[in-house]
DNA sequence: GATTAGGGTTTG
């Protein structure tokens, strides 16, 4: 008996062979000892790469439509024989794989025999096998297996986010990068240089690493042309053999590739920020280098994405557009006296994108229309207001309304009328809670109940549960809020239990009070809780979709006037945690970061001195927008893309 | 024929 015809399969590729009714091993069904036959969607996987022993490893995880995970050892004398994976949501088969166990689980590892084949994950693209096997069976109920394991992936499992973009990276990140090879250079025993591009402009512009003898393989040409397109990755120890033996031309992915804003090592600083890019020795992270194949239909985006970008540089060569980092390629290797020129004092704040936007003098900027978007240096010459209780605001984001922060007096008031009505006990112990009462000896016989929201059916850990507190004073419910993962405060309603007023915090998270918008919340009762896929360790967010409430989001709001020598500018900042690196939904609570803002606040603009040389440069982006006011338009500037400095 | 690695980021 034989394979189905020829024209039944995807492709001209495959040979026949004899029909073997293979069956497939569920990942829950795995039992050590055991040589089966699996399916997987690849959940983690490292390239293939040289062991210490003398074969290639490559270490897969898979998961099917079990849930149940399998890591796999995949070891071969012949990189090939590996399975072809590209990225993580691969579909792997799995043919004669020996069951073991390693540390009381299952764990697979290849036999002799073993053979895979890899498919894309997205639904819809075409089901053709990857593989270097000359021969391999593939039947219609393959097609059908791998279709399947597509769909139960499109709704169980999250796209990865490691795929980014050089147009989207930021500093202190590891990311997967496609890109092609443009040049080569030996650094150091330990480490090789790669200068590469994927045709998209990074925020930043990439450092230049500075090698002992220039010597670039590559087309010098093409990269002074494309320089500020090119980053330079630097790839060290295990991985340098790999990169030596790349061809210049060819198509990459790099796996977990770090970057870093480039270490200040004096006072004076080169601007603009450079961004560091490391592969790391080892493979931790499936850090790695694959090439991918010009048929990848990533590769083949990626040409696109190449021959346009290349198309406008050639066209806008003559005019660079940023004539201050062309001179680093010089073959000395050091910086451009232009670089050391501008040298210039440690700016207190940093961009965190649009480094290769132009600075704009704040002259410049108070004589043109709105809207637009500038990048400054400027001394913050003072803000206000000045207490941190005034500066911090909820704001909600449908509706973009500003309100103050609930005093914790008008808390305990309607909290305390809240407890007036008795909890309603035929609203007790659902499949949603189980419920406890307390009553209070010397208030009147004043009435607590609390529920404690169940996870499939069973009460989690009290740091990891969510409970619900009927009739509870501001302080017990700060209490509870300390042993309990979330607390929401609510009242008897007539069907089922209720969130308070919006007034008061609709959820409690250790030292954050969450929360709703007034106007744009509406409202759904406790039992709504059951669409909560986690009901331990539940998020923000969730909850609040979940009951309806649109959440307030907390906020800074400070005016900076800004004054760069030129103009004075007067600037909002609104800002939930970027711009001070301090959640502006913790500190309310929290007096090491009400310190460490006052800090920050005394760096920015240091208090008891004239405007003048001590006070620190601020690099900001900032952007203009009309706001009517009756019938007088005015402009107004807020910070945006803009974080604090650290300080070494 | 056994070994390799056994996922969970370098510190350049």
């Amino acid at each position: 008996m034989f394979m189905l015809s020829v024209r039944d399969r995807p492709t001209e590729l495959m040979s026949l062979v004899p029909a073997t009714n293979y069956i497939y091993t569920p990942l829950n069904q795995l039992k050590g000892g055991t040589i089966v036959n699996v399916y997987g969607i690849v959940k983690f996987f490292k390239p293939p790469y040289l062991s210490k022993g003398t074969d290639y490893c490559s270490v897969v995880t898979i998961v099917d439509q079990t849930s149940v995970k399998l890591t796999c050892l995949l070891f071969s004398g012949n990189y090939e024989a590996l399975p072809i994976i590209y990225k993580i949501g691969d579909i792997v088969r799995f043919h004669r794989l020996k069951i073991q166990q390693y540390k009381m689980e299952p764990q697979g590892i290849n036999t002799s025999g073993f053979a895979s084949l890899t498919f894309e994950g997205t639904l819809g693209a075409p089901v053709t096998p990857r593989t270097s096997s000359k021969c391999y069976s593939f039947s219609a109920g393959d097609q059908k297996m791998v279709e399947a394991l597509r769909v139960w992936a499109s709704t169980h499992i999250s796209p990865s986010l490691t795929l980014v973009q050089l147009c989207n990276v930021q500093p202190m990140q590891y990311f997967d990068l496609t890109c092609q090879l443009l040049g080569t250079a030996e650094v150091d025993e330990a480490s090789f240089l790669l200068k590469v591009w994927d045709g998209k402009m990074p925020p930043f512009p990439s450092w230049r690493v500075l090698t002992r003898e220039y010597i670039l393989e590559g087309d010098l040409n093409q990269i002074d042309r494309l320089q500020n397109l090119i980053i330079d990755v630097v790839v060290y120890d295990n991985h340098v053999k790999v990169a030596k033996s790349l061809k210049v031309g060819s198509f990459l992915r790099i796996y977990s590739l770090h970057t870093k804003l480039q270490s200040v090592t004096s006072e004076a600083q080169p601007s603009p920020l450079r961004l560091e890019f490391h592969l790391h020795g080892g493979t931790s992270y499936g850090r790695g280098i694959r090439i991918l194949p010009e048929s990848n239909s990533d590769v083949e985006q990626l040409k696109k994405a190449l021959e346009s970008a290349d198309l406008t540089t050639c066209q806008h060569h003559s005019t660079s557009p940023h004539p201050e980092h062309d001179a680093t390629l010089s073959s000395s290797g050091s910086l451009s006296l232009h670089d050391v020129e501008r040298c210039q004092q440690r700016s207190a704040t940093i961009l965190t994108d649009h480094q290769h936007l132009e600075k704009t003098p704040l002259c410049a900027i108070l004589k043109q229309k709105a809207p637009q978007e500038y990048r400054i240096r400027a001394k913050l010459r003072s803000y206000k207001p000045k207490t941190l209780s005034q500066s911090v605001k909820l704001h909600c984001p449908n509706c973009s309304t500003l309100q103050e922060v609930p005093h914790e007096d008008n808390l305990s008031i309607i909290l305390q009328d809240a407890s007036t009505k008795a909890p309603d006990t035929k609203l007790h112990n659902t499949l949603l809670y189980d419920s406890k009462t307390w009553s209070t000896e010397d208030q009147g016989g004043r009435k607590v109940a609390v529920h404690f929201v169940k996870n499939n059916g069973l009460l989690p850990l009290s740091n990891d549960c969510l409970i619900l507190v009927e009739g509870g004073t501001l302080g017990e419910i700060f209490k509870l809020s300390r042993k309990f993962h979330s607390v929401i405060p609510v009242r008897s309603g007539q069907e089922d239990l209720e969130i308070l007023d919006l007034s008061v915090p609709f959820l409690i998270q250790g030292n954050v009070y969450y929360y709703g918008c007034k106007n744009c919340s509406s409202l759904r009762t406790i039992q709504n809780l059951n669409s909560l896929a986690n009901k331990a360790s539940c998020i923000s967010y969730s909850v609040a979709e979940a009951l309806g409430v649109v959440p307030l989001r907390y906020v800074f709001v400070m005016t900076f006037t800004l004054d760069d020598g030129t103009g004075v500018l007067e600037s909002y900042l609104v800002d939930s945690d970027k711009f001070f690196q301090i959640p502006a939904s913790e500190i309310i609570n929290d007096d090491d970061l009400q310190r460490s803002l006052s800090v920050i606040m005394d760096r920015l603009c240091p208090p008891g001195l004239k405007l003048g040389d001590s006070y620190p440069w601020l690099e900001c982006f900032i952007k203009s927008y009309n706001i009517t006011n009756g019938k007088e338009q005015h402009v107004c500037y807020q910070i945006f893309d803009t974080t604090v400095a650290d300080v070494d």
